[in-house]
DNA sequence: AAGTGGTCTAGACCACCCT
DNA sequence: GGGTGGTCTAGACCACTTA
């Protein structure tokens, strides 16, 4: 029965690879919009030319990368990043009992200039203006992180006018402009506050503060955020999962 | 030709996460060593009773832990957590450039005694002793983490003979005690370095630190581990990589 | 040359969700 | 009740490692 092996095996990469590149790029561009529903199984394998177990292993994998969500009787989605329990998926501050803190936006502003060379240097050189938006959270009351955030300004062009943007910001920035950010880099050192920092966050100079440096990627892997924060330390702290395999 | 299908799909339990279960405690108990060969998927399908495809899903499974390692012509070998390469699995300090530091082992001392009530907390109820190892590591001369561990030493008996032990601790574990640590939860913050930890750390007292905590799993999961661990910023600083879909 | 995992296909039954 | 993904099976060809 099963005679019609084409063999065409030569292939550098294997197909089911070949689909999830094909779909991850249909939702980076936006023409598998977020929250909607896939074709089945059949219907994707028929298009590609593949067999249905082989669009499964790519459509797992996605999964598995939180880009599906998949489910028996529904179907297959688009995750949304939206709602407010999703998006922090990089938020890594909890307090003492483990329990994520809320970070209420307090303030914010936002300004447009000419880059910086860090900020070129990690945007891309032809990043001509960049758009830069200052927050600082609360929790209960109390001040406790100061947030600076740059992006491109032509890749979130009239952000200004959004102003104030939603606290969660990335879903923001997926919905209005199909910035989907998927992977954060994230840089972890203690500092003592300076000036502007300590008065931000109501705390005295020189107090030993948290400061992370974050490069945010898209799904093509480019980096379109780049973000400082200063976190007060008294009543919270950075927590992070390790396993073995990520390397 | 596909009649018999027996139709058990009562089980709460897929057969393939059975199969990971047993896999993964024959490795717990022992049963199966690091660097060990398994049996080819087929004969390891016929010993459980499933099919070869189900048997690899599990095993697909257990690589992507980073329990396994597979290669076509090789076969399916135990992860060793050994060479210094791997150790690093849980180390998150980096430079400037991103790059790993050497940590270089300086001094080790080893202490028995009563838990106190924080390691009680961790370690379990039942721990009567504890085993306190400190260490100071260095990077280029210049001394940079002063490490604090305790273990439950009815789980590690005889470690003080052991004395100075490698520089690279989870592999030791693993291969002296079976002690498997494959995750860890780390929590960051910043201090300013009391006096003892300055002197270690060669650093004025009020330099602010980075300061961890760590709690370390076995592949039963439950907590070995409890370290506290002080960082010099001045060469490195903590670094990981955030994806959706880790929560 | 033999044996392994990697890829791919085809098809079965099931639990579940929706209308 | 029709359709979806979840599970499981069976079998094919391939590239690679090892000896």
């Amino acid at each position: 029965m099963a005679k019609t092996r084409q063999s065409t095996q030569l292939q550098p990469q294997p197909l089911y690879k070949k689909a999830e590149l094909e779909m991850t790029g249909r939702i980076a561009s936006g023409r598998w919009k977020a929250g909607s529903i896939l074709p089945n199984e059949f219907a994707l394998a028929e298009e590609f030319g593949i067999s249905q177990g082989t669009v499964r292993k790519a459509l797992m994998a996605m999964e598995a990368r939180g880009l599906l969500s998949r489910a028996p009787g529904r179907g297959t989605m688009v995750c949304r990043t939206t709602p407010e329990e999703s998006l922090y998926a990089f938020f890594r501050l909890r307090d003492a009992e483990g329990a994520m803190v809320v970070p209420v936006l307090r303030t914010e502003s936002i300004e447009i200039g000419e880059p910086t060379e860090a900020e070129r240097a990690v945007l891309g050189q032809k990043c001509a203006r960049v758009a830069r938006l200052y927050r600082v959270r609360e929790n209960e009351g109390r001040p406790f992180v100061l947030e600076h955030m740059s992006f491109d300004a032509a890749r979130i062009e009239g952000v200004a006018d959004d102003s104030p943007l939603p606290s969660s910001l990335y879903p923001y920035l997926h919905d209005r402009f199909g910035m989907f950010i998927v992977k954060v880099h994230e840089e972890v050192t203690a500092d003592v506050a300076p000036e502007d920092v300590a008065q931000a966050l109501e705390i005295a100079p020189g107090t030993p503060v948290l400061r992370t440096k974050r490069i945010a990627h898209d799904l093509s892997d480019r980096a379109v955020e780049l973000r400082q924060s200063w976190y007060r330390t008294d009543f919270a702290s950075y927590q992070v999962e390790l396993s073995r395999s990520d390397s």
